[in-house]
DNA sequence: GACATTAATCGTAATATTGCAATGAATAAA
DNA sequence: TTTATTCATTGCAATATTACGATTAATGTC
């Protein structure tokens, strides 16, 4: 095990699932708001500005980027990444959808 | 290694993560879609609703329970789990915060 | 009491994630 | 061409997560 059965999910709730789980690690968090911040980043500002390694900034760059939410552009030796907008937008209303569900007028039992 | 360094970052990005960590499964996706569904609920209608065995549903109602966002009260032999409203709505507020972050005019580069 | 029902807990196997040192690839500067 | 710079990739150790069988705890029913 330690394999999770998507299969059993409808692919909306894996969607949501994967979207929530690159959040689910404060460095991506906290890379995303960096370069919400300043609208242009280098991958090297990011491994100062958060602490880790240079290769586990990369690889947290990596999975953000797979997943659509962010572009690099290779600009000379260094990479520049920031924010897809359009995507992060389309996760926006997904993630959202599922956060604003009506909430019941008060708690059951 | 395995272990996320969350004393280099911030409360509030520990927090969203932690947050978004516990939606990056879709079987507590799914719950937490039923909860709303129906209301009210017991941990029997989850295991037929969801398809995961018995423990499994436990193990994921018990984080779901510990971040707050559910509530469980005993009742009779079973017991009714319903979304925990007033602390779910507190975890929407740091959410849409994080995720409603203005976007750039136009992508970088 | 004896038995059934329901859900939590324990233990464990399989797999995933995190983090980094070492290395590699690509471009720029000398 | 040599060297420096920047970032990606590889490989690996430590830890976390997922899933479930077996068991336990608690309550209800007979």
């Amino acid at each position: 095990m330690g394999l999770v059965k998507t299969e059993i999910f409808t692919e909306q709730q894996n969607e949501i699932a994967l979207f929530a789980k690159v959040f689910g690690h404060p460095a991506r968090v906290a890379i995303l708001q960096h370069l919400f911040k300043i609208n242009a980043c280098i991958c090297g500002d990011l491994v100062q500005e958060i602490g880790l390694a240079q290769p586990t900034i990369s690889q947290h760059l990596k999975e953000l980027k797979q997943l659509g939410l962010i572009q690099g552009n290779v600009e000379g030796t260094s990479v520049c990444y920031c924010i897809h907008t359009e995507n992060w937008i389309k996760m926006k209303k997904i993630m959202f959808q599922f956060l604003d569900q009506d909430s019941p007028e008060k708690d059951c039992c």
